[in-house]
Formats: structure tokens, C-alpha cells, sequence
RNA sequence: GCCGGGGUGAUGGAAUUGGUAGACAUACAGGACUUAAAAUCCUGAGAACGCGAGUUCGUGUGGGUUCGAUUCCCACCCCCGGCACCA
């Protein structure tokens, strides 16, 4: 096109277009199949859009415009998570209500977002801090609570004392980092119990592990989710008490089949038979002290402390070991959780890491029930103090490097060859009845003893594991006495010159802070405990058993029960915050809470408050909230104070795109057995755990109570990844190296914004900004511009090429591999660009393949071309199969596995006929005449290979 | 510690039912145009050796399977992300 490429002017004439012709509006009556492509909506924060938004936005609203080309009727709408914590904290700091500088960050946002020439549908747009949204978020706590799903309890938030206010756990670090302190004051935080309501996401455990089988995420996210919620299947067993009082204490293990070795029960602090057994206990205040203190701690000091373990024993009580009827202690100790399991354990310090700690310091016999399972004559042999090494058993060596006084120490087991030859040695072979000769030659050493005890490592004793299991079969151990020891002798096998016999306290000498003192102790058979399953010892009448088996029997032997425990917890909605949706609940005069009647929703958000803390939730100073209170119910009645979560705001946000401006419903059904469930989900992967949790939760509830007939309402996801700085490191204003969309508009424009976003690499992956490599990318469009059309003819090549990138984009669009899409597209436009004379139709296909990823500057050369219909209206072109393969394939030619030449044969060639093609190449016969060729493979289209000896 | 993802030219990355590694782009070098520069266009380029034809090496490291391995198997090293006393 004639003239030069103004970015900005294409850009606003298109925009305007498409706003003012509502190009995008998802229509409601259309027939055509419905496609939902949702963007995760953002937090408006007063910093604007960011290039991470970009990148997730540009992939749906390509795949949006792709699609409706494809004849999809695309929903593709936009909204604004609007309230949260940054814009109250400013209120604190500044006096400005939340609502104000909210607003104008959405207004800020909306202009930014639209000047990137997005397909979304404004007419939808929503903002869950609208009364008229909020209603329904407040619907949906009714609907809960009216199920049995929402309940209020006790729980434990972070206090200053000082600012008299709830502090999420982020909140208790201060800027220089200290832990468990008020990120303001500096105030030691402190632990409270409050009244707080909870949604029953436990209820419902089981199908939000399960139902992921059903949906297209990444299969990261999944496992993320699945660990989240955790689920465990193990054993309940009873313990009696005997002493001061008679009771029971039920504890939860997934590992019943170490019964015999359990050597003492800890309680949680929260556990309710310690407050029920403290009165009668023989050291009643230092429990009660202990008991006090771990009340107080915060979830970080309990993380720092995890070293050192601490406890408390319940003197004067004791429980009875079901299996053996053994006495054994209680303690009571926060290393045990009061919301999992039973809040109870048993502890087998021989084979639990935690228990283990625990026994040490507190002096409790460790008692070994469990022993890895070997391979008949296979154990381990140990190293006793002092001795000198069985050699039948276990051989150590230290290998003394010949030129250095560097050794590498050896222990290998003269048993079970196999598990780790893997040379010259088949396995159940012994070094004897191998080649001995051949081994020493690759070793270097023809020392007969060498040979027999070292040949069999050949080439591989310096890359031996690291770490020992005892269970795995890592016959060799080395330790690395000086660090780069290993590498020497990786690269001359023939530095090994001397082997030193060695007993263990000679071999102690060795030892530096950098030696690998797990192997190394288990080289000493130090102790040390073993936490994997094997065979049972010390187990009555199980000993011998396999641990699968015996964690049943042993559970039935004991009258215990299988039972299924999750990590899951409730989720606590209640926000002691001004900037959120009022959970609509009242106190009656005896503090009962009600539910407030739907017909009083939306229960407003009152602006009669201060916004900085004064000992309780802001909404408790308004008085109009509290006279409207009393007004519609009464005297004495008090309202709830508490704002929800912004997390529940987002639990169901994408079923009101489907119905935007409904005042009777959240959605009608109508609406939602149209457009939902959302067909393609994009947003960053720091929300995989949480917000998505939390509205497959809402989901299920509302399928199970019938009102929607799905239980996924995400049927695939993406995620797009982080875009760090130039410096490589993570974008931020402390390092100075945020990129600001809007520049690049300006300077490039929003074209070649978007497809260099996309160019930089696959969605998913994180990648760094370069402001150097944009270029690229403008330049492509340039070249675009600057394309003079012709009347040519198509030739068969550039058609070849035409219909196989017709293809690809299409394939890497469908399957959001932009980088790709755009690079097939580049090497059409360098073809197009060398021909004589470029044909207009290759020229107009290549304008609508452009569109979906630079749709400014495809709708404006569309128009250039003189055509009447917008670009968008025209069907996406179809590929021709039969103009895919090109008449003659090229071939690779190998000779025993080395590329000699490429030879140009019919497609349509037999083998013969390519074999004979290959073999008259001078490259190849060159090769072949050096030997007698033994064997010869041809694979059609792509490769043929001789083998000659 | 556990779980997940990754390691390819100077750089971003491409290519995996095993089949010509480095597409496309950036940076770089040389050339054209220009008084000059920018912009644009053309050419070159993984590394080593060689005047050259060419040869050898090369996808984190060491092994293995195969006519053939970035791709599959075993072991190891490093980086990033998430979870973390869950019994």
C-alpha cells in the first residue's frame, strides 16, 4: 500500500469502527455453535495494565477472532475485580474512599485495554464492587448458607495489638524482614480466636479431586489442586488410657503396619482431651504454659521452629499400645496439627522423620519394626568401627588419584552384578565370567585384583549416586574428598593409580563439611531411619510381611478402620476489611445470627466510615448501617460486620457474563445453558490453586442443588507465562525494569505489540522482555505495508507453500501456538515478496491469516484492496490437501549414521528407484565404496541409510 | 525435603509416533544506496581444522538401546516455579 505505515492512525480508525458497529457483541439469538473465551479479570490497580496482561488478553482475543471466523459465535467479555486490599490500604494512607480510586483505575484500565484493539464484548462489562453485582455475591452466601454450606466458628487470625487490627499472614512480616510482626508498627503479633463464617468446601473433597480427570488443563495445575486437597487414605486406631483417668485416644496413620514400633502418642495443643486431662495431671501448669504458648504462635514461627522440636509430656497418663500392649508416654506437641487427621498421632520414631527428632531430644526408645525388602542375598554389608572390611560382604576402597592427593571412596557389594553393570557384564554375570581382559584395557589398569574388584564399575564408579537410599539398589557410594575430584577422574580414567584398604576411623579422617554424610553414614552403619515400606521385624505374628499387607491386617487385628482423611480445609470467607462485599447476615438482640431476606439485597456497603483501623472491623463505626439494621429488624439488632472474601466475588463471576444485567438472577437458566461452561480459560498460574478451587466448589454446589446440570465450569485452561525484565530478572518497580504497554503502543503501536508478545516464545513459558527484538516484528509489518500487489500467477512452489501454511496457522491458532503461526506466516510473506510479481489472491489469504494476530493492519490493507465486506466477515480460507505435498521429496542420504548427502526423488519413488537415486550420488558412493554394504533402510519422505562395514 | 517444569548458536526460540539440529527473529560482520548517518536492501555465519573440496565435533554431564537419538531407557549435575511438620 502506497504511503507510509502511520500505526496510529490505523489503530484509531479501526477501533472506532469495530465500537461503533459492536463487531465483537456476542449475539444471543445467532444459531451458530457458542464458543465461551474467558480472560481471568484483573485487579484495576492504580499501576495500570502490564505486559503480563497483555500477553494472556492477545492469545484469547487471537483465538476469539480466529474462531469467529470459523463461524463460532465467540462470548469474549471483560470485567474488573475491583475490590481488595490495595485500594483500602490507600484509603488508610490517603483518606480517598476505595470507590473512587477504583474507579479510576478501571477507567484507566478500560482506555488502556481498548487502545490494544481487543474483541471484547462491552456491552458485558461488569465490576463485582456494583451493588448491582454484589447483590449476587451476597445471593450466593444466602444460597450456601441456606444448603448447610456456610457456617460460622471460631478461628484464629493475626492480631497487632497495637493498631487493633486483623492482619493477613502477608501482613505479619516487616520490611526489613522480620517474621511475626505488624508490617506498620512493628508490634509483636499475637494470635486471636474470632467468630468467622466458613464456607464447606470440604463437602465436597471428593469430586474436586476426582472431577479433574474430566477437564484440559495443564497437568501441572491438576497436581497442584490434587495436592492441595490431599487426600490420604489410611488408618483410625484407638489407644487406651490408663493412669489418672480411663479414656481413649483415636489416632489417624497412613502407616498402620509400623504399629509394633510405636513408642509414644502426641496430641495437638488443640486436642480437646488435653484441656479434659489437664486438671488431673501430675505437671498440669507446664502443659497448660505449653499448651498457652503454641495457642500463640503464628503459622511462620511455627514454620522457623521445625528444626527443634517441642513438647510437653502428659505425666500420669499412658496409653496402651493395641498391638503389643505396651505402656507408652503422651506428649502433647505442635509439630502435630490439630485440623488434620484425628489431631492425634501415633509416633514411630524409627521410621518417621519428625518422630525421630522428636525421640532424640526427648530420649524415647527408637524401636525398628520395618526393614528394607532386598533380593535374596543382597543386603547391605556394614562397616563396623575399627574393623577391617568384609570382603565378602561389602568392599570399600579409597582410590587415591596418582597425581593429587584426591581419593574417591568406593563400597560395593560383590552381589547382584545386574543392578548395576550395564557394560561388558550381562547381569547375574560375575566379573569372572566376563572379559576380564576388556574391562582392564577400558579401565587402564591390568592389575588382576583391580579387575575383580573395580572392572566392574568400569566407567561409571565416578558418576555413582549421591545420595543412598537403602532401599534402592546403589551398590557404590563415593565421596568426593576434594570437589572437583570427580570430574578429574571423569576425564582420565587412567589417573586411578592406587587402592588404599581402609578401616572406618581411618576413613573418618577423610571426612570434610562438603562430604556426603548420608552416604557416609550408612558406609559407617551409623543409624539412621528408614522411612519406605519393606518387611516387617519385631511385629509378633507379622513379622515378615511385606508392608502392603500388613497395614490391613494389622489394622483389623486391632479393631481399627480404613478411613479417608483430607488436607482440605474449610474456606474462611469472613475479611475484618471495609473494601468487600458485606456478608448479609444480622445479630438478633441474643447474638444469633440471621440471614438477611433476599429482598433487602443488595445489603450496601456503608461510606460512613473511617478507613484506618480502630479496634474493629471499619464497618462497625457506621451508623446508618447500624440504624438500617434496626430499622428493617428491629431493635437491638445488630449487623455483621465482616466483608467476604474477593475470592468469593471471582467464584462465580463468569456466570454473570452470560447475563450481565439480570436484576431478578444472578444468570438466567436461559443464559447459562446457553453460553456456559467456559470453553477456553486463560490466566496467569499463580491462581492455580485458589480461585480456581473455589469456583469449581461454587459450581458443584449449585449442580448439586440443581440448579445448573455441569460440574466443571472451566472446560480447558492455560495459563500464560511471567514475562520478566531485560535484566532477567522478575519485572518490578524496586529493580526498575517494567515495561509499560502503553510506551510501546506508542512507539510501535498495538499491532506490533501483540505479535511480538507472541512471538517471543510459547505462551506458557516464562520468558524475558526484549526491547531489541521487538523490532523484528515491526519490521515484518512494515514489510506488510510495503507489499506491491500484482496480477502474477501462482506458481506451483509458492502454492505448495500457501496451502501448507493455510494449514499450520490454522493447526497453531486452534492450539494457541502463536510463536509458530507467526513465523510460518513470515516465511510466506519472504516468499511472496521474491516473486516477480505477487499474486493478489496468496495476497489476500495471507491478509486473513494476518488478521486474528495484527488485526489493525489486516483490516486496513483488507480495505486497501478494495473490498467491501471487513475482513472479519470473511470465512477463515480453507487449505487444499492435494496442493500440500510437493511434487519430488528431498532425502537424506546417511552412511552408517553420518548425513553424506541429500538427494531430489519423485514423491511418488519406490525403494528401489531411491535407493539407486542414493547410491549414484557421488557423496554417497564415495562412502559406500569403503566397506561392504551389509544393509540399506529406506524411510519414504525423509531418509535413507546404508550400513557399511 | 516433596511435587512440577526446564537446560539447544551471542540472544529469544524452532524441530520430538526416533529420520537433514539450529526454522523464524534479534544482535553481529561484510557489501549496496548516502557527502555522512539513520532507515532500507543484498550476502555471511554452531565450533574446530583446512587455501579448497572437505573432515571431525556438536542439543547440561556420563552411559545404554538403534542403521539413525535433541527425541526413548538408566544414572548424575544445574536452574526456575509451587507446596512444605498433613502422620
Amino acid at each position: 500500500m502506497a504511503g507510509k505505515y502511520d500505526h496510529k492512525a490505523v489503530e484509531k480508525k479501526w477501533q472506532k469502527r469495530w465500537e461503533e458497529s459492536q463487531a465483537f457483541k456476542a449475539d444471543e439469538d445467532s444459531k451458530k455453535e457458542k464458543l465461551y473465551v474467558l480472560d481471568m479479570f484483573p485487579y484495576p490497580s492504580g499501576a495500570g495494565l502490564h505486559v503480563g496482561h497483555v500477553e494472556g488478553y492477545t492469545a484469547t482475543d487471537i483465538y476469539s477472532r480466529f474462531k469467529r471466523m470459523q463461524g463460532f459465535n465467540v462470548l469474549h467479555p471483560m470485567g474488573w475485580d475491583a475490590f481488595g486490599l490495595p485500594a483500602e490500604n490507600y484509603a488508610i494512607k490517603t483518606g480517598v474512599p476505595p470507590v473512587k480510586t477504583t474507579e479510576e483505575s478501571i477507567n484507566a484500565f478500560r482506555a488502556q485495554i481498548k487502545s490494544l484493539g481487543l474483541s471484547y464484548d462491552w456491552s458485558r462489562e461488569i465490576g463485582t464492587h456494583t451493588p448491582e453485582y454484589y447483590k449476587w455475591t451476597q445471593w450466593f452466601f444466602l444460597f450456601l448458607y441456606n444448603n448447610g454450606l456456610a457456617e460460622k466458628r471460631m478461628a484464629k487470625v493475626n492480631w497487632c495489638p497495637k493498631d487493633q487490627t486483623v492482619l493477613a499472614n502477608e501482613q505479619t512480616v516487616s520490611e526489613t524482614g522480620e517474621k511475626g510482626v505488624c508490617v506498620r508498627c512493628g508490634t509483636k503479633v499475637i494470635q486471636k480466636d474470632l467468630a468467622q463464617w466458613f464456607f464447606k468446601i470440604t463437602e465436597f473433597s471428593d469430586a474436586l479431586a476426582n472431577d479433574l480427570d474430566q477437564v484440559d488443563w495443564p497437568e501441572s495445575t491438576k497436581i497442584a489442586q490434587r495436592n492441595w486437597i490431599g487426600r490420604s487414605e489410611g488408618a483410625e486406631i484407638d489407644f487406651e488410657v490408663s493412669g489418672l483417668t480411663k479414656s481413649r485416644i483415636t489416632v489417624f496413620t497412613t502407616r498402620p503396619d509400623t504399629l509394633f514400633g510405636a513408642t509414644y502418642l502426641v496430641l495437638a495443643p488443640e486436642h480437646a482431651l488435653v484441656a479434659s486431662l489437664a486438671e488431673n495431671l501430675e505437671n498440669k501448669e507446664e502443659v497448660e504454659t505449653y499448651v498457652a504458648a503454641a495457642k500463640n504462635k503464628t503459622d511462620l514461627e511455627r514454620q522457623e521452629e521445625q528444626k527443634d522440636k517441642t513438647g510437653v509430656e502428659l505425666k500420669g497418663v499412658k496409653a496402651i499400645n493395641p498391638a503389643n500392649k505396651e505402656e507408652i508416654p503422651i506428649y502433647v506437641a505442635d509439630y502435630v496439627l490439630g485440623g488434620y487427621g484425628t489431631g492425634a498421632i501415633m509416633a514411630v520414631p524409627a521410621h518417621d522423620e519428625r518422630d525421630y527428632q522428636f525421640a532424640k531430644k526427648f530420649n524415647i526408645p527408637i524401636k525398628e519394626v520395618i526393614e528394607p525388602t532386598y533380593e535374596q542375598g543382597t543386603e547391605p554389608g556394614k562397616i563396623r568401627e575399627g574393623e577391617p572390611f568384609d570382603h565378602r560382604e561389602a568392599i570399600i576402597a579409597i582410590v587415591k588419584h596418582w597425581q593429587e592427593d584426591k581419593y574417591i571412596a568406593l563400597k560395593w557389594k560383590q552381589v547382584a552384578w545386574g543392578t548395576f553393570i550395564t557394560g561388558g557384564i550381562e547381569p547375574g554375570q560375575t566379573p569372572e565370567t566376563a572379559a576380564k581382559a576388556e574391562l582392564a584395557e577400558e579401565v587402564g589398569y591390568t592389575d588382576a585384583k583391580f579387575v575383580r574388584d573395580f572392572g566392574v564399575v568400569h566407567g561409571k564408579f565416578y558418576h555413582v549416586p549421591k545420595k543412598t537410599n537403602r532401599n534402592a539398589h546403589a551398590h557404590v557410594v563415593y565421596l568426593e574428598l576434594q570437589s572437583d575430584a570427580r570430574a578429574e577422574v571423569a576425564q582420565n580414567e587412567q589417573a586411578i593409580h592406587e587402592v588404599l584398604w581402609l578401616t572406618a576411623d581411618e576413613l573418618k579422617k577423610f571426612l570434610t563439611p562438603d562430604t556426603h554424610l548420608h552416604a557416609l553414614r550408612w558406609l559407617l552403619g551409623e543409624q539412621d531411619i528408614y522411612t519406605g515400606y519393606g518387611t516387617l521385624s519385631n511385629s509378633g505374628k507379622f513379622t515378615r510381611l511385606e508392608s502392603e499387607e500388613a497395614k490391613k491386617k494389622i489394622t483389623d487385628f486391632v479393631g481399627g478402620k480404613w478411613v479417608t482423611t483430607y488436607r482440605l480445609r474449610d474456606w474462611l470467607i469472613s475479611r475484618q476489611r471495609y473494601w468487600g462485599a458485606p456478608i448479609p447476615v444480622v445479630y438478633d438482640p441474643e447474638g444469633k445470627p440471621h440471614p438477611i431476606p433476599e429482598e433487602h439485597l443488595p445489603w450496601m456497603l456503608p461510606t460512613d466510615v473511617e478507613f484506618s483501623p480502630k479496634g474493629t472491623s471499619p464497618l462497625g463505626q457506621s451508623k446508618e448501617l447500624l440504624e438500617r439494621t434496626e430499622k428493617i429488624f428491629g431493635k437491638g439488632w445488630k449487623p455483621e460486620i465482616d466483608t467476604m472474601d474477593t475470592f468469593v466475588c471471582s467464584s462465580w463471576y463468569y456466570f454473570r457474563f452470560g447475563d450481565p444485567h439480570n436484576e431478578t438472577a444472578f444468570a438466567s437458566p436461559e443464559a447459562i445453558q446457553k453460553w456456559l461452561p467456559v470453553d477456553l480459560y486463560v490466566g496467569g498460574a499463580e491462581h492455580t490453586v485458589l480461585h480456581l478451587l473455589y469456583s469449581r466448589f461454587i459450581t458443584k454446589a449449585l449442580q448439586k442443588h440443581g440448579l445448573i446440570d455441569f460440574t466443571e465450569p472451566f472446560l480447558k485452561l492455560r495459563h500464560q507465562g511471567l514475562i520478566g525484565g531485560e535484566d532477567g530478572r522478575k519485572m518490578s518497580k524496586s529493580f526498575g525494569n517494567v515495561v509499560n504497554p502503553m510506551d510501546i503502543t506508542e512507539t510501535y503501536g498495538a499491532d506490533t505489540l501483540r505479535l511480538y508478545e507472541m512471538f517471543m516464545g510459547p505462551l506458557e513459558t516464562h520468558k524475558p522482555w526484549s526491547s531489541q527484538n521487538i523490532i523484528g516484528t515491526r519490521r515484518f509489518l512494515e514489510r506488510v505495508w510495503k507489499l506491491e500487489v500484482g496480477d502474477g500467477a501462482l506458481d506451483a512452489k509458492t502454492e505448495t507453500l500457501l496451502h501448507q501454511t493455510i494449514k499450520k496457522v490454522g493447526e497453531d491458532l486452534d492450539g494457541l501456538k502463536m510463536n509458530t503461526a507467526i513465523s510460518s506466516l513470515m516465511i510466506l510473506l519472504n516468499a511472496l515478496a521474491e516473486l516477480p510479481s505477487v499474486p493478489r489472491e496468496a495476497y489476500k489469504i495471507f491478509l486473513q491469516m494476518l488478521y486474528p494476530l495484527a488485526p489493525h493492519i489486516a483490516s486496513e490493507l483488507w480495505e486497501g484492496m478494495g473490498e467491501s465486506a471487513a475482513i472479519h466477515e470473511i470465512p477463515w480460507p480453507r487449505f487444499d490437501a492435494a496442493k500440500i505435498v510437493s511434487a519430488t521429496a528431498k532425502i537424506a542420504v546417511q552412511v552408517n549414521g553420518k548425513l553424506r548427502a541429500t538427494v531430489d526423488i519423485p514423491a511418488s519413488a519406490g525403494e528401489e528407484e531411491a535407493l539407486a537415486a542414493a547410491r549414484g550420488e557421488a557423496g554417497v558412493a564415495k562412502w559406500l565404496a569403503l566397506g561392504k554394504e551389509v544393509k540399506a533402510v529406506y524411510v519414504p519422505g525423509k531418509v535413507i541409510s546404508f550400513v557399511v562395514h
